[in-house]
DNA sequence: TGTACATCAGTGAACGCGCGTTCACTGATGTAC
DNA sequence: TGTACATCAGTGAACGCGCGTTCACTGATGTAC
């Protein structure tokens, strides 16, 4: 298998001494990349990350206990990802309607842009024992919920929402935007809401934003 | 292999000239067992469902052309559950908002009372290309959705919703609805909302129906 | 500066497994005469 | 009623595949002296 196929790259080199922990970071991103391409958990294998990666199957095992410790890394990558991307559209932001808006568009962007990306992040396995105590990096999956928990409390003190009930309202805009987010990856053929006319009534209908504060599309208001 | 292992069932008896076709019901129902146990749609394999059934593998080749026709078997099954389940909560209910909110009703209740088979309907799979035409079948994915929209209609024209434009807003109730029965059997550990208190949001806050008419819980108004 | 040697990143061959599918077959059931 | 035979439901063995994992190993890199 050392003789280079036609199309496939040459073998890595080597990494020197005390530099075995970069092949770590390469298994990862030969895992990523087979899962963004794929969009599915099963085709990411040992064999098939090692044969991406250019190394033998078991050299994995130097620095991943088993597949799933693979798996787990990607989760937890993609975590972090998700939520930096909704920090950065929302920091900047003042206005507390518009870092609303801000949050859920970015929200729906990640999931358009990188659907594969987003899949992972709500599928079964990864959250469904999630033990919040258990795993350090595991706190990163719940930031991003606390985001629009605190955006749309910011809103309520500004006036600018009637929601009398945080938790319940922002679960409510989440779930909103997950069903759209995966429904619309999947089902192709259907005449989809842009994402600002799906947040229009997000924001009003769940969020319970007053129309004179609410963000139409991209402009930036406020009215009252 | 005939050998009867503890607990294993005796073979199954061969059926008579001229009913092999009671195999192919055999062969589905063991193989939504299966689905229904594992929520896996890759542990559907050819061999396990013949081990479930009690036959030999390549027995199964005489009903169905491969493993994947199978599983598009079990899919058609249970978007046609599905369906029923959604008219008869709907069909003798006369009051278009209780009408309204018994689909939705039945909806987040066949969700949440088999997950399994509510992850089957709307994986990526199964409604990725989907061909309206091609498949015989298909049609009744899209009859749940049309039952909303029709729901929705007759809110209006009774003078109970204000909303201007059906497919937008029923598209919006759905992937909410979507959204919701997901991430609650995926997510265990959250103080998810009450089926009730949830289509409250929903009915109101994307259907737009008047608060007015509307249905609290299980009582059935309207007031106006 | 030169050399012996410990370290360690990475390999190649092999294992047992379950899979989908094929093939030639078996043997009970029903039918023609 | 009896018998030869066609039909057909279902079988058992075998195939090649990719998988996760193990094991003993190789050979370049750095270090002690």
């Amino acid at each position: 298998l050392r003789v280079s196929k036609s199309g496939v790259p040459a073998p890595r080199e080597r990494n020197r001494r005390g530099e075995g922990g970069k092949l770590r970071a390469e298994i990862l991103a030969a895992a990523t990349e087979i899962l963004e391409q794929t969009g599915s958990e099963e085709s990411v294998t040992l064999r098939a990350v090692a044969r991406r990666a250019g190394i033998s199957a078991p050299s994995i095992y130097a620095h991943f206990v088993d597949r799933d410790a693979i798996v787990d890394a990607i989760v937890d990558d993609a975590f972090t990802e998700f939520f930096i991307a909704l920090q950065e559209a929302t920091v900047p932001v003042t206005d507390p309607v518009a870092r609303l808006r801000a949050g859920c568009a970015a929200y729906l962007a990640f999931a358009r842009e990188r659907p594969n990306r987003y899949r992972l992040l709500f599928q079964r396995r990864n959250l469904l024992d999630t033990d919040l105590d258990a795993r350090p990096m595991a706190k990163i999956r719940t930031d991003g919920f606390d985001l629009l928990v605190n955006s749309l409390r910011d809103c309520v003190e500004a006036g600018a929402s009637t929601s009398d009930d945080l938790l319940a309202d922002a679960t409510a805009m989440w779930v909103a935007m997950h069903g759209f987010a995966t429904l619309r990856a999947e089902l192709t053929i259907f005449p989809w809401l842009p994402d600002d006319a799906m947040l229009d009534r997000i924001d009003q209908g769940l969020g319970h934003v007053r129309p004179s504060y609410a963000i139409r599309g991209v402009s930036l208001p406020p009215a009252g």
